[in-house]
Parts: structure tokens; sequence; C-alpha cells
DNA sequence: TGCATTTCGTTCGCGATCTGGACTAATATG
DNA sequence: CATATTAGTCCAGATCGCGAACGAAATGCA
């Protein structure tokens, strides 16, 4: 099928940086003709830019060790070189939290090209409220479309991360929303029609997706953790997300790290989230809030610390669990776990050397609150990539409707 | 691209029983020409037989709440059924366990044509013992071929379980065995050569294939515990064995209980396997072996009851963590596990009850110690069905060589 | 400057394979 | 025995990847 060399053809344009035709064809093991016509249309279809290239860059046979028998030296035609298409096609993530709505538009090549941050409590159960929260969801996509639009891209599709449980995206619970079972079509059609449509999903997976594709540090298996209010987790294997058979896999908050522990709101008891997550570590610190925690362990208030550093050690038992359940290749702790990082770390890696006899790569996140809505952005554009056929299907659909 | 058509095709013959060819058409969107021609090249390889079909067994339009539209009454050509052939490829499954060894052949269809266990003692550190345990697998492994030939069955490949860490094909650890970082080619040189080779899998995770194969009741999405001398899982996912980044995920015995616990061969302290495996139940019923605390548990006595029970509390808490991390659709209970069951289930029915919202479907395999042999077997007729074409390179290429 | 060399990309005919419709085969119904 | 219905085959037509030959654009050496 030619759908399934066009994604071939693109996955490598997106994930090998800029090439040449040659290039790809080597690569995919494609003849040159094949690709020449693959590539043809992708740049029709406006997803690929050829560029002349002229740039002398490290060349692709400066590999250490040079022997008399340089592969590729730098005589013969140049070759013009396959970018990702920065114009046109977009991604929108969208995200609601519990204390602010956020949204960020990003290009093929997943670079972010509009952000903007709302400050605003979205917390209530009331059906009014939640309506209210939409409407500015949606004022917010509508400025970022105009946004993109100045830009000359164009929205290919929306993801929003939420705080909460997501199954086929219905949005089933958000316990730090106090939101319950909702379905929120209703509210989300005042968003902009695109081909690839709205997507739901939950808020630690995407932030795992931001952290594996613009982080910059996580391989292909891993698990992010994120430690906020309630500590979620997002599993990637093999580069993709691990949802589960019902998509609730990564509910790391509740590993059960004592079975006598005290209840917590998920119905069990003794779970992860209730001993080291931002409540109990503020409350055993002696503190008031989140920032008043940082800035005592900035200046090395004992008493924080010593809460933070047990925080750390609950943190390890759960993650060395996870290590021998799912045998990621690292960890990255994100949100408050990655601004508590230089205290928290000590107690992690005491834990799991006492707990695994092969060490764990424990990596801090650097993308900070941005993680979530820009992995929201860029599972957009991942999804245009993994499939250009389909997309292309959907946006001729769309257009012509 | 042929191949996968070839492989859609046999994968529907293989999963939704004898179909025809105009059904295979329906279900995969191919036509009904493209199918014909697909079907012919599976015939002539000898993975597909026709069979004439005049059986009047449940018609497929039989679904309940009979409107008077039935989609498809009994007139018409009547269909000629296509079965997988149940003569020609077959598979091999070898087990080396703790005190026994193992083979069995499946035809491709999977059902076992043959069976024989060795009852030994495997366990020992020398080289010598390596080998002598090796030369008598591999008689085992010729019986197996001499005894497949004669009912028409030719190997295609080799699956050989064993009880610890396998990292292509090399056996990192078998705890149980004594077996350290064994490069086992040399020793494996004496097995019948085939198409596909041999390959080496952990023994937990082949009897989670078993168990998804022929045990006839998991789900795609589920969690093996093989409960032994030390305590095993397989994860398998979308009918899919999940190994994680290193070929080590799903060692559940190692799930952390309890962070101050008793120190556990693996290096940590605390884990399931310490705490609810074999030994621990043996201790603390107080009996000498796995046989009596059986005896003993079938006459209702107290203490052992009790002391499965309680390993049954242990080992809910830790299907508690699995769930939340993985979110599995069912967990199989296998091995000791399965013949302790009644009385280890009230225990784990009563630790997911507390620690987990939603219930979670526990099961009991019936497959006994034959799950991983079987799984072993049947794990190379399914990479037959999977890529057949590939199948057929090899096998063209060995018989050519 | 001119020509060989090298590498890039395109053009074009071939072969494989999927599609769609027409056609034959085999059965039940009336 | 004719008709309706379903299964499977046969036969153009179209698509697409392959492979080889060709033109394009640079370097290097005389």
């Amino acid at each position: 099928m030619r759908a399934s060399n066009l994604a071939l053809v693109l996955g490598q344009v997106a994930d090998a940086g800029p090439l040449s035709r040659a290039q790809v064809a080597a690569r995919t093991g494609l003849t040159k003709s094949s690709v020449s016509g693959l590539v043809a249309d992708l740049v029709e279809a406006g997803l690929v830019t050829e560029s002349a290239a002229r740039g002398s860059g490290p060349a692709p046979g400066s590999a250490s060790g040079g022997a008399g028998s340089t592969p590729t030296r730098d005589r013969g035609r140049p070759a013009s070189s396959l970018h990702l298409d920065r114009q046109g096609a977009a991604g929108l993530g969208l995200e609601v939290n519990v204390d602010y709505l956020a949204a960020v538009v990003c290009d093929l090549g997943g670079a972010p090209r509009y952000r903007h941050v709302v400050t605003r409590d979205n917390r209530g159960p009331g059906a009014g409220e939640v309506a209210r929260v939409l409407d500015e969801l949606a004022a917010l996509a509508r400025a970022a479309e105009a946004a993109a639009a100045e830009q000359d891209l164009a929205l290919a599709g929306i993801g929003i991360a939420v705080p909460g449980g997501v199954t086929d995206d219905r949005l089933v619970t958000a316990p730090n929303l106090h939101w319950t079972d909702l379905d929120l079509t209703p509210g989300l059609g005042a968003l902009p029609v695109t081909p690839l449509g709205v997507r739901l999903e939950n808020e630690a997976d995407l932030a795992a997706l931001g952290e594996l594709w613009f982080g910059g540090q996580a391989p292909a298996d891993f698990v992010q953790v994120s430690g906020e209010i309630g500590i979620g987790g997002g599993i990637v294997v093999g580069g993709r997300l691990f949802r589960g058979a019902h998509g609730r896999a990564g509910e790391l908050g509740h590993v059960v790290l004592d079975p006598d522990g005290p209840a917590c709101s998920c119905g069990g008891r003794g779970c992860l989230e209730r001993l080291a997550g931002q409540d109990a570590i503020i409350a055993q610190a002696g503190v008031t809030d989140r920032d008043e925690l940082l800035g005592r362990c900035r200046d090395g208030d004992e008493t924080s610390v010593v809460a933070v550093r047990s925080a750390g050690r609950r943190l390890g038992v759960a993650l060395a669990t996870v290590t021998n359940l799912l045998d990621p290749d690292a960890v990255v702790l994100g949100g408050l776990f990655a601004e508590l990082a230089p205290w928290l770390r000590p107690g992690v890696e005491e834990s799991l050397g006492r707990h695994l006899a092969a060490p764990l790569r424990v990596l801090t996140s650097r993308l900070g609150a941005d993680a979530a809505v820009r992995g929201a952005a860029g599972s957009v554009v991942r999804r245009i990539i993994a499939d250009p056929a389909g997309y292309l299907a959907l946006s001729a659909a769309g257009g012509a409707a």
C-alpha cells in the first residue's frame, strides 16, 4: 500500500531530520524512484518542503575512526534536503487543569508557534461551572486559531489534556476538578472544526508524550511521573502510549505502599499519592502551600528537606515496583517532583538501591507545566505523520463538505 | 504488499474458525477474487485446506432475536470451508523446569499432537550438569520430531520455556535452576534444524500465551500469575506479550509489599515472592512440602487454610497495584496458585475490595503445568500465522540449502 | 577550460497484485 | 423445471513499486 509507504517516508523525514531522497531510499529500502513519487505526493499535500540545502553541515560520512574508505564524500551532485513543511498543517493542544487553562499551537515539526495560558480556578461540580470553563476554553481555542491563521497555519486537529480518567473521549472522573462522568461533546461543539477532530486524553499521559517528543532526554520506553496534588503517571512503550485495557493504566499514584495505611480518595488505602503527594509533603513539612515548601527547601529548612526526602523514599519504593512490572528504560520526574528533584532524588535513589538489583535511570523533566499541552498539540501532528494518507482523505472530505 | 494480505487472510481463518472465501472477503474488506488468489497460495503452501463443508452447523445468520430479515439463509451455492491445514507445519515446544523436562508438538490449529514429560532434577550450577540437561532435552526433541513425522507433521520451529530471564535468546539468570548467564547456543546445536529456528523465552511469559491461546477464558488484556517456588508473571496486551524495554517486565514476584520486609534473593526486600511464594506459605502452614499443603487444605486443616488465605491477601494487594499500573481486563492464577485457588481467592478478593474501586476479574487457569510448553509450541505456529510469507521464504531457503 | 568521476533525481517500461464486473457453479424454493 | 440466491472464477483495467537507463549538478585533475 502506498498509504503505508507515505507514512514510512514521512516518518523518516520527521524523525531523522532533513534528508535527501537518496538517503530516505537507503533507509527505507525503497527505490529512489519510488521515493521520488512518494515525496512528490507529500510535497503537493503540503506536508514536506524541499530546500536547496547548500548547508555544509556535518556530513553523513563523518563517522569516527575514519579509515581510508569514507563511504560518502562531498563530491557529486548536491542533494536537496527534505523538511517537514512548517506552514500549513498544525496541531492545537488545549489543557484544562485545576488552576489554569492553556493553549499551544505547534507546526508539523513540533515547534511551538503560539502559546497562551490563563490562570483560573476551574474547580466546581456544578454543570454551570463546567459550561463556563468550556466556554472559556473555546474562546482560547478560537484565539489560537486566529493566531495560527496569521502564520499561515491551519489547525489539523485538537488534543485536550484533562486531569482525570478518559474513556472513549468521555471524561470519566476528574477528582481534583470535582467533575464526574461528563460527556463533554456538547460543550466542545464550540471548538473550531478540524479534519482530525477533537480528542480528549489524560493529562499525565500527554505529559509523557510531551516529554518524549520535546523533552530531548527520554528514551523510547519510560514512565513519566507527574507529581501534583495527585500523582499521575504516563507509560511510554516503544515510543507509544500504553493505555491498558480500559485506558486507566499508569495510575502510579495508587500503587499500594502500605496495605493498612490511610484511606485514599480512590477508595483504597495506603496509596502512594496519599503518602507522598503534594498534600502529604506539605503536611509533614508543616508549611501552608507549595510555594512555601519550595522556598523552605531552597533555604535548607531541615523539616521541609526531611519531609521531601522521606516522600522520595516512598516514591522510590513505588518506582521499584513499577520497574519490576514494566521494565522501563528510565523514569522521568515531572511537575512538582521535577521542582523538588534536588531534595527528592536522594530518597528515590536510596529506595531504588534497596529494592532493585540493576540501577534505574531517573531523569528530571525540564518542560515544567507545559509538558501536557505540548504533548496534546504534538499528538495531533504525530497522527498526521503516522498516517498522512488518512489525514489527507479527511482533509479533502472536510474541505468538500 | 501481498505478504501482509496473506497474513490477513490466514489470520482470519485461524481466529474465526472455518470460513468460506466469501466470508473472509467480507471480513477483510478485500475482494472475493483477491481472496481466491491468496487462498490458492496458502493452500499450495500447505497452510490451509479446503473441505466441502456439507456440515449444516449453526448457520452464521442464526443470531438471536431473529427478526424477519435473517441476513443469510441456507439458499444458494454452498460454501466450501477453509481450515488451517492440520498436516504439514507444526510447532515444537520444549520446557526446562526445576524438576522436569517437557516436549509438546502442536499442529497449525494449535491442537497438541504429541506430549512427553520426563521428571528429572535439573538443578545444578556446573557446566557439566547444564550440558547433560541440554543433551536430554535434545533427545526429547528428536523423539518428538520422529513422532511428528509419523503423523505427517514437519517441525517449523522450536520454542523453549525456561524459568528465568531471557535477553536475545540468551539465558541471563535462572535462580531456581542455579544457572547464570548462559549462552545456550552450543548446547542447543543438537536440536532439530527448522526453518524458524530456536527461540528461548521466559516460562511465565509462555504460560501466559498458553493461557491466552488454549485456556479458553483469558481476554486479550490480562496478567498471568505463575505461582511456583518463585512468583512469575506474564503480561498480555492486545493479545501480544508485553516484554518491557529489556525483556524483564512482569516480575510480579518482586512487587514491593513491605519496604522494610525480609531480604529477597533478587537483592530487594519485602517482595511478594518472599511473603506469599510457595516457601513462605509452606513455612507459615507448618508443612514440609507442596503436596502436604494441598492435602491439608483439602482436609480443612485450619493452620494451612489460614496460611493460604493470608498469602491470598498479600497477593491481592500486589494485584491491586498491578491493576493501577497496567489496567488489565483480568488476572489469571496459574501454577500452585491455581491449585490453591479455592482457599486463596477469598483472601485475594478481600484485598482487591479494600484497595480497588472497580472489581477485577480473577480467573483460575485450567491448563496446569502444561501452560508454558503449550505456549512455547503455540508461539511457533503463531509466528507462521502472523507472517506466512516470511515462513515460506525461510522454509524454501532451508529446503534448498 | 575541459573531461572524467561521483552522486542525485527523474523517466520509462515491466511485473506483480488488487479491483470490479461478468460469468459459471451449485443449491433451495415454488 | 424455472427462478432466486449465494459461492467462486475469469478477465480487463488500474495502481504502484522495481530496476535500469538517463540527464543534472557538483568536484577534481590535467
